[in-house]
DNA sequence: TAACACTTGTTTTTT
DNA sequence: ACAAGTGTTA
């Protein structure tokens, strides 16, 4: 190992050995906290080393935010350039890229924009309302994750026709006239030279499939493949990269089986279950040992996720401090319990001398954050909500960014339908119906019907007339203009023009300030873009390009992360996958919440509901705190809650339940009073001991079995037991993990414990 | 056509 | 509680 390969020292074992397989397909099964991204990282920056061009590297990452971070993490180990011509990216922005490369295959205009679910909704309404369909029966929102699903599953509007399962599906659901709404949107999709983001995922595909040259122009280019959380993949990113490796099967993905947490949007853990199948010459190499967390955090999490049936056998282990236990923290009301939360945070702040930045309370809807700011507001504690309505999700961004789209694609009916009237310009809901209508008729886009309303038949007064060839003339302008123009200077065109500048203008309004400092700060972030790239290629910023950079872009990476300001970060559960944080706090850990009520029927979803809680707690290093409260807030009126029988599922020895309070009713709290009455003791009642010892200590590593008793500690050593207090061994049995002492304590008798998980130290030898 | 009040549904998570 | 969609009025 040459100085140059530094880095790899800094591995353990089963890390470096993935990181130096590199003869044929790998899959890293990476627990919580275990270094996956190092993994990949490094393993990068190897098959650099090992002369591959980055060019030939194609890594996979499921967050755009995690491909930068990789990039820079990469480009330290090996340098910037290199790590600027990989081909690292989301499948959605990687294949977006290539399929405007090849868009002429598959019949799309290179410039070709994308609908995002908003889009794609609203033209799902506009469908149904042509279709005169009630939608009450035929929901959109339904509509939408079936459109998803039967994409996913690469069915085409045309194969879905003949496909009886699906179409007796949609009978025994109601909606029998799915398939023609399938049909209609695929065709006005295609008419607006726009794909949604499944419709990427599935046109890389028949890309793929039908242009067996361009399948080999691509496996050749790429000579290595990687994919990051590998079971989040759908069955058409599964095929996708499949495809891309059947020649060379020079391919590593990485993933935890037990943070599987997008089933809801097509993700199968079976991709992972069955690469074995795919490539019979594989390696698996797992990632146990957790170097974030403490013992008694990733015992407990372990604890939790065995209660799931499917999963890959793996033993998680950390070899950090024992540390506290989690804690239970019961409240009266979703108000308290943001008090409480509050409270711990302040307290912790100032005895660990932690920073605001350090915690991270998560829950699992983005409603619950509001209660929580509330708390943290009163107590004067910084914080920052992650998620619900991210900058691209403005009204007055995406305004302004369907002016790009429709510069750069006049054709875009979605993006067209939002600026034909915006700023008003008095064309309103009649006119754009008619055109609508027209555009539909005669089956051609709206931007079409709008360049020659007479042409189409569209009965308009004179004046409406004129303000339609006004605003058309104005837009084709642009459009001619943006052929000269670099991004960011059709953008502040565009601006000015279109006459939104203006119109934020008119009257200083609190709001109409805010959406003016908005817009300004979309003109920065272009105009840095495109300076970056100037910098970076010496080349000029299109822009396409830049829509193509933005139309991806999600909340999870909006995180313009100030790692310098102190705040406490808010976030949903799913958000917060893939980072850590000294102190977590989980909160309303309640029946019909977490786990959501959705999940309620099937076995199923729950087993996901307990993944989604095992990412949640496995996000804490030092402290991990777990909340519920007895009654919340929901949908405008109070309800009673159950705590969540997730508490009950870890297992009690990694739990720390005191602050369990007697709950208080009318009548008051009644030390004594009967379990069976009271809801608090239906719930400590449940607490079974140890329910699943004898299982946990089965699959518990074997790592180190060989040897003798971990930790040094020998017949007559006097310890000190976080809970029982100073006690004496008697004597010891078994070795490695499943070493027991027997102690005796001085109060509080002798117990048998398994050294593996018992916080004991020695006092004395 | 636009502004306003009213009604309605809706809350699970998101590339 | 809230947002989005609908209907009513000027």
């Amino acid at each position: 190992m040459n100085t140059e390969e530094v880095y790899l020292e800094q591995l353990n074992d089963s890390q470096r050995e993935a990181v130096m397989y590199c003869d044929g397909p790998a899959l890293v099964v990476a627990g919580a906290g275990s270094g996956k991204t190092r993994v990949l990282t490094c393993k990068i920056a190897y098959l650099l080393r090992q002369g591959y061009s980055p060019y030939g590297i194609l890594a996979l990452t499921f967050t755009n935010k995690a491909a930068r971070e990789m990039k820079s993490r990469i480009a330290a180990l090996t340098d910037e350039s290199m790590a600027q011509r990989l081909w690292m990216g989301t499948f959605h922005s990687i294949f977006y890229r290539i399929l405007r490369f090849e868009a002429e295959q598959i019949g799309f205009p290179p410039d070709f924009t994308i609908y995002d679910s908003a889009d794609s909704k609203s033209l799902i309404r506009i469908i149904l309302k042509e279709m005169q369909l009630d939608e009450k029966v035929y929901r959109p929102a339904l509509i939408q994750s079936r459109l998803s699903n039967a994409k996913n599953a690469l069915i085409t509007s045309r194969s879905y026709e003949q496909n009886r399962e699906m179409v007796e599906h949609d009978m025994r659901a109601q909606i029998p006239l799915f398939r023609e709404i399938y049909k209609r949107y695929q065709a006005r999709c295609f008419q607006a030279g726009a794909m949604d983001f499944d419709e990427l995922l599935l046109q890389t595909n028949i890309l793929l499939r039908d242009h067996p040259e361009t399948l080999l122009k691509y496996q050749e280019m790429f000579r290595y493949v990687l994919v990051d959380e590998y079971q989040d993949t759908n069955f058409a990113q599964h095929l996708i990269v499949t495809r891309l490796c059947e020649r060379h099967h020079r391919i590593c993905v990485v993933g935890d089986d037990a943070q599987s947490i997008y089933s809801f949007r097509g993700a199968n853990i079976d991709n992972m279950l069955r690469f074995k199948d795919h490539y019979p010459d594989f390696r698996i190499f797992k990632l146990e040992r957790n170097y974030r967390s403490t013992q008694n955090i990733v015992n407990a999490a372990n604890s939790l996720i065995g209660k799931n049936r499917e999963q890959i056998p793996k033993t998680v282990y950390s070899e950090n401090e024992p540390g506290s236990k989690i804690r239970i923290l019961a409240s009266y009301s979703d108000y308290e319990e943001g008090y409480l939360v509050a409270s711990q945070i302040a307290e912790l702040r100032m005895r660990e001398h932690a920073r605001y930045a350090d915690f991270a309370i998560l829950y699992r809807t983005n409603a619950q954050s509001r209660v929580m700011e509330e708390a943290l507001r009163k107590r004067n504690i910084a914080y920052r909500v992650y998620g619900s309505q991210s900058f691209y999700q403005r009204k007055e961004i995406r305004d302004i960014i369907a002016y790009f789209r429709v510069t750069v694609n006049p054709h875009d009916g979605e993006a067209l339908r939002r600026i034909i009237n915006f700023p008003a310009r008095g064309i309103g809901e009649t006119t754009v119906n008619k055109l609508l209508a027209a555009a539909a008729a005669h089956q051609v886009s709206l931007w079409t019907v709008l360049s020659a309303p007479a042409e189409y038949a569209v009965a308009l007064s004179e004046g409406t007339i004129r303000r339609l060839r006004s605003f058309h003339a104005m837009m084709e302008e642009l459009m001619k203009e943006n052929r000269q123009l670099s991004a960011d200077e059709i953008a502040e065109l565009l601006v000015k023009r279109s006459g939104m500048a203006a119109a934020f203008f008119q009257d200083r309004t609190v709001e109409n300030i805010s959406r003016q400092e908005n817009l300004q700060e979309l003109l920065n972030a272009i105009a840095e873009f495109c300076a970056t790239r100037r910098e970076e290629t010496g080349e000029e910023t299109s822009l396409t390009d830049f829509l193509m950079e933005v139309s991806l872009i999600t909340d999870q990476d909006t995180g313009r992360e100030d790692r310098e300001a102190d705040q406490v970060t808010l976030m949903t559960v799913h958000a917060a996958k893939g980072l850590e944080f000294d102190n977590v706090f989980v909160t309303g850990m309640e029946e019909n919440l977490f786990p959501s009520a959705m999940a309620k029927d099937s076995p199923h979803a729950v087993e996901e509901e307990r993944r989604l809680f095992y990412v949640a707690i496995t996000r804490a290093r030092k402290h991990c705190t777990v909340s519920y409260a007895r009654n919340r807030f929901r949908n405008g009126e109070n309800t009673a809650c159950r705590p969540s029988h997730f508490l009950n599922d870890m297992d009690p020895r990694y739990v720390d339940r005191q602050e369990e309070q007697p709950n208080r009713q009318a009548g008051a709290a009644q030390p004594g009073r009967t379990f069976a009455s009271s809801p608090v003791s239906s719930f400590t009642r449940d607490v079974r001991p140890a329910p699943s010892l004898t299982k946990l200590e089965v699959s518990r590593p074997e790592a180190g079995e060989q040897g003798g008793i971990p930790g040094g500690f020998q017949v007559g050593d006097i310890v000190r037991h976080e809970r029982f207090g100073r006690g004496r061994i008697l004597s010891l049995e078994g070795g490695g993990s499943n070493a027991r002492a027997s102690i005796s304590f001085e109060h509080s008798g002798t117990k048998s414990l398994l050294l593996k998980y018992a916080k004991v130290t020695i006092l004395k030898e």
